[in-house]
DNA sequence: GCAAAAGTGTTCAAAATACACCCATGC
DNA sequence: GCATGGGTGTATTTTGAACACTTTTGC
């Protein structure tokens, strides 16, 4: 796990042996996307991760890491499985990315060792993020059913995230953290299709969301689509339930 | 976290800065207990823990630990969460342990510094534990609601644990890595009712545990206490299931 | 006029809950 | 004889699953 604002970080700053990387979750146009970077000199994506500084936690490194690539503050964050695979780190092409950036010898540099890293996942909107990278990367929103050639194990971290959220699904307010202030039953439903990869009867799926009282109809419709037009939904309030 | 077999764990051989501790529960007259060892020199208790070897991962090191005072091979263990607080390392605690082992000066000491420790739980069956320390540590089952004074914060770690069991509890087959091979209704149902904090309607929940067919009647009853002997029963098979 | 998206209710089956009485034994 | 632990069945409620037809508009 390389990261951007690669000069911030040093063998006397951060936590040795230990980063975190964090698979963000997003919605948009009936496909669930991941967040993920290129660095100019790479061929593979990774997800976003980065070092934990001496001073933090390891939520507030993966909080630090998120909104400073996303402007988002307060986002939905949760730790779920150390990767500690002793062949985790692919320490050839950490090595490889230390010579494109400078041709001296690297041997005992600090990225050179073993890594065993902290999976998070996270749930923004897709419409509140502002993508920043620093100018020697790229990120951009994959379909998790698309993703491309990544990192070491990011596939596999990828893979347990959504197993998780699958696992989680009853319990974690998904379509609050997903959607948009407002919007329409299909787009909530198409969340739950899409995780638990199975469909859902139109009615029961809609009779079962309100019946919790959680979520209300509001008296507008959708004006993008002119020929009848879905109804709007919002969430009743902020979830503050405590989850694992 | 500092262990016992102390001498084999040195700053070469270790992932730094980071340990592994284990929440190892038991059932048994009714009450659910938690492992913990007390070293002579110290004035608390403590969770098992131990470091993870460059050539191991963490379940690696978690079972191994295990194994090492319980007996128990095939252990029923799962990480739950990463310690990560950088204020939870209690330096003084670990100076003071190397202090009373010897007087020479420790600063620097590898032991000094911050770790991040993994939580693990575990689930054992009381009858099968053949407790084993070095001869400077004492073990101890503990009722997890009569615990002793605990070492920096381990006694969250517990608790969090216990949350973790609790909202894992219908996915885990937990009287099957509790109980000895055959039980009573009253012991499958004491360890709900513990871990969930209520009680049960007898009928109900019996009628509900053995309507999956994972749980079988067995024709003998409980023989200790002669008067109206409860009737035993066993699990059909064992579970082969990928729990997260 | 027909394909696509969205609105709407009823029926049936399964699961969860609530609840009470009898029996054997120790004391 | 009474307190304790344990055995057993039924009725009710709640929840989940299955299922079809009508409306609007774009093309």
């Amino acid at each position: 796990m390389i990261t951007n604002n690669f000069s911030s970080y040093n063998e006397e700053n951060i936590h040795p042996g230990f980063s975190v990387d964090c698979v963000i979750f997003s919605f948009n146009k009936g496909k669930i996307n991941v967040l993920l970077r290129k660095f100019e000199l790479e061929d593979y994506w990774s997800l976003l991760g980065g070092f934990m500084f001496n001073h933090e936690d390891a939520d507030g490194a993966a909080y630090r890491i998120l909104e400073s690539h996303t402007g988002l503050k307060n986002i939905f964050l949760k730790q779920f499985h150390l990767f500690s695979d002793p062949k985790r780190t692919d320490i050839e092409q950490n090595r490889d990315y230390l010579n494109k950036n400078s041709s001296i010898n690297h041997d005992g540099h600090w990225l050179l060792r073993r890594f065993i890293s902290l999976g998070y996942y996270a749930l923004v909107k897709y419409d509140e993020v502002q993508l920043s990278g620093s100018p020697d990367e790229t990120l951009k929103w994959y379909d998790i059913n698309k993703l491309p050639h990544l990192q070491s194990d990011h596939n596999d971290i990828i893979k347990t995230a959504l197993k998780t959220i699958k696992a989680m699904l009853p319990v974690i307010p998904i379509g609050y953290e997903l959607l948009p202030e407002k919007f329409t039953m299909t787009e909530l439903r198409k969340i739950y299709e899409i995780i638990l990869g199975k469909t859902f009867d139109r009615r029961n799926f809609q009779r079962k969301v309100l019946s919790d009282g959680r979520i209300v109809q509001l008296e507008e419709t959708k004006t993008s689509k002119t020929y009848n037009p879905p109804i709007l939904y919002t969430f009743k309030h902020p979830y503050k339930e405590d989850i694992i």
